[in-house]
This record gives C-alpha cells, structure tokens and sequence, in this order.
DNA sequence: CGCGGAAAAATGTGATCACGTAGCACGGAA
DNA sequence: TTCCGTGCTACGTGATCACATTTTTCCGCG
C-alpha cells in the first residue's frame, strides 16, 4: 500500500495560510481544513502526525487533536491501527455523497433565501467573476477555493447551526477526491449554474435558488462520476 | 499501561459502560457517547477535562481527544475560553433537528429496507418489547438506549457510510435535551410507530418502512416542542 | 538474484509537566 | 451592607518523554 510517490520536500505551504489567529490547534485546524477544502492532501496519501507538526512548525500535540477533529467530521480516515489517512472514495460513496448533498443544500438555499439581500447578489458575482477567471487559467485549487467560497456564503445565511455543519462535513469528503478529477479532466469542463443563483438571490426568488443549487450539484457533480478512483497519480499534483 | 490505579472512584456511572476493548482514548469516547446519547449529561453543565479523567481513571490525555471528537460532531460545545460544555436546546435548533432527521433518516430507512430480512424484524420486535416494558416502567434511561438500537439497527443495514454519520450527529445533538423532557413529563406519554416499522420491515414494505419512522420521529420531537428551554434542573445526575 | 528475518527508524498513545489565563472567594474600604 | 480589588485555585493548552507496535531498511543466506 506504499505510494511511490516521492516525498522529497515537506512543505506543501501548509504554513502559508496567514491566519495566525486563535490558538495553535485553531490554526492547525483551519490549516487542514483549508487544504482539504482545495483538495492540496491526495485521497489515500498517509497523513503522519509528527510529520504534519513539522511541516507546520508546531508540536504534535495540537496536530493530533486536529486530526482527531477532522477525523471525527469523515474528512479523515483512521485505520484501526491508528494510522490517518485521506479517504479514498469508491463509486458508491461518491453518489451517496451527491444525494446527501442534495438532500440538504437546496434545503439551506432556500432558507438563505429569505434573508439574502441584493448586496450579497453583488458579493457572489464578485465571486463567480473570479471564479470564471480561475476556470479559464485552469487553476483548480483557486476554483475549489472560490466555489467553496461562493455556496457557503449562501448557506451561511441561513443561519442554521444544524444543517451547516453537515454540509461542511460532505464538502470536506469529496472535495480531495473532486481535485484528482480537476488534475485529470481539468476545469474547462465544468457547468455550473451559478449565474442563475446569482438572479435569483437578486430577485429574492427562493425557490429558483434552491433549484439552482440542485442544479449546480448535479452538474458538479455528474464531472466525477467515471473518473479515478484506482489509484493517485504518480504525476505528484497535490503542490502548485 | 504504568497508571497507578489507586484512585477511588468517583462515579459508577460513567465506566459502568462494559467495553473494555480498544484504546484508552476509544473507550473513552464510547463512555462519553454512550452517557450523551442516554441522557446522564445535563444540557448547559459545564464539564472539565480533569473531572471527567478521575471520574474515569485515566489521564486527561485521552478525554481531551475524546472530548475534542464529539464537539467536532457538535455533541458538545467548546466555549471561546476553552470550556466544554453540553450544548443548551432552543425551540430554533430543535426545530432544525427535527426537519434535518426528517430529510435523513426516512431516506435512510428506505434503503434499508431492502436489505432488512424477518430475521431483523424479529430483532427489531424484541427490541420494541424491551421498550414498551421501559415505557410502563418509566425508565427513561433505558428507553433511551433501546429507542436508539431500535433505529440503529434500521439504519445500520442501508450501509450508508455518508447519512449514517450525519444521522448520528444529530442524536447526539437532540437526545440530552430529550432526556430533560422525558424526566419531567415522564414517558407514558410516548407514542411511537415502531410496530408499523416491524410490520413493514417483515413484508420488506419500504416506502412503508420510511414513512412509519417519519411518524415515529414526528411523534416523538413532538413532545418535546414547548418544553424546558430554559434552565437544567438541579438534579445532578452524573455524580455528588 | 531473490527471499527472509533481524535490526532500526518511525508512528500513535498515554502520562506528566509547565505556563498563561479565567473564575471565584475572601476581605477590606466606602 | 455593598462594592471592588487582590490573591488563590482550577482549567485548557502545548511541549516533552517513555513505551509498545508497526513499518521500513538492509544484510546475509539460500
């Protein structure tokens, strides 16, 4: 089960992230958490403790509680043996993530909707902008980033403190494995529907909203659905 | 393991949990799991990470991580300060608890049921004995417990490895405010649609399966609508 | 040249310690 | 009697250490 690929150099620029504020666990957390969101860790790839806290220049002991954190949300997997890992997806998981997601996320649209006002309708074009901008440069990692950016500030409108936590937790599952696919298949090919979020967030139409984030899962999502689950690229595409 | 056990124990309650298997750390989170889910930790009580390591004769180490687990499961609730504590209830979180098991768990009932066989429905009828005995004895506790196998076994069977976790957040969420409101209206009061389940799950029904557990959670997050936000009884029910 | 086993390195786990800080009670002053 | 400041206590956090176990490396034997 030994990838062979090469870890010559650590640093991924994990450190990079400027947050530096919070405790040191915090700034690990959203670390990882940052990273796993732009799919920087490759499904599979063994994630080790001590490792990690070098990389990021801090004991292992915040890493570990971290770790254990993410873990406890999915995005982590820990094999019995205590070894943490990226988790790799199969054709099943990956659809039961899509129905999940569609399940919920319409849901929070809607209900983020109502409280939406045209400046947020500004805020989100000013996102798909430079989301339209990223695709063209096929620059995944500012695409995932972005788009994480773009659905979550509708769902956090709606001011749910149930319903958010579990969508983070789908998106922190499939968005490792959705950049392996970005590396393949690139981002030109991508259909999303933000457009019609954005009129609809303008014209307060909640449940055009929510039919539009159906949509853009749909289409998000139909992307990876025969793509990659053997194995990691040996062509290391988890740095720049 | 070098630990001088010489501490006395401070409560029964919390190790009385039989699994001794595993790590430190997993039969830790087992305990704290299992006392959430029956009700023993009080919504708005504070618990400390050097309590609850006597109370279970361990160091801190290990409950940090477990208690670090669950809030990421948002079982529990880490103040900016650092302070832990059990989650309190508002009408607006049981109300999205309510709609976010009704969105999962009958979707995850009716994949079950394909692959639920008499054998189950035998199981789940033994169960569901157990429970009615608990009713009439008013034993909330132990209502609790079986109430959540009963469920479990259900939604364990669809092999959901996505909705099950997210399913189980939820009742960790909801069930230590449900045990407030068992103890002081009692749980005569129930009415559950558990024999509706048995009976769809025998004739392998499962749409019928799906809506008998929507009634059965509408049923039972009913009881709950209009009582006891407002401040935890003094009854201390974990130690002193 | 290939295979196997032993040595060595690395990893997770749990315990203990040091440190900064937040609560809290006690006591003195108004 | 009430209010406020000061000291004490307990807490969470992060680091370091010790240990058992797993993984990797590597050397010798077939």
């Amino acid at each position: 089960m030994n990838i062979p690929v090469a870890e010559a150099e650590r640093s991924d620029s994990l450190e990079a992230t400027p947050s530096g504020r919070g405790s040191t666990r915090e700034r690990v957390e959203r670390s990882l958490r940052h990273a796993l969101l732009t799919g920087r860790f490759v499904p599979g790839r063994p994630v080790t403790l001590r490792g990690l806290a070098q990389d990021l220049g801090v004991s292992p002991m915040p890493v570990r509680e971290a770790l254990r954190s993410l873990a406890a949300e999915k995005a982590l997997d820990i094999k019995p043996n205590g070894r943490v890992q990226v988790p790799t997806m199969t054709p099943e998981r990956l659809a039961e993530l899509q129905q999940a997601r569609l399940m919920l996320e319409p849901e929070l649209a809607l209900r983020a909707a109502a409280k939406l006002n045209p400046g947020d309708a500004r805020a989100l074009k000013e996102i798909d902008d430079a989301i339209d901008k990223s695709i063209d440069g096929g620059d995944a990692e500012t695409y995932m980033r972005l788009n994480h950016a773009f659905h979550f500030h509708v769902y956090r409108a709606a001011g749910s403190e149930v319903l958010l936590p579990l969508v983070e937790s789908l998106w922190l599952q499939f968005a490792p494995f959705m950049r392996i696919v970005y590396g393949r298949v690139g981002t030109a090919a991508l259909e999303d529907h933000h457009k019609e979020a954005i009129a609809a967030v303008a014209s307060g139409d909640g449940p055009a909203l929510q039919s539009a984030i159906a949509s853009d899962i749909r289409g998000g999502m139909k992307l990876l659905q025969g793509a990659g689950y053997e194995a990691v690229p040996d062509t290391n595409s988890t740095k720049d």
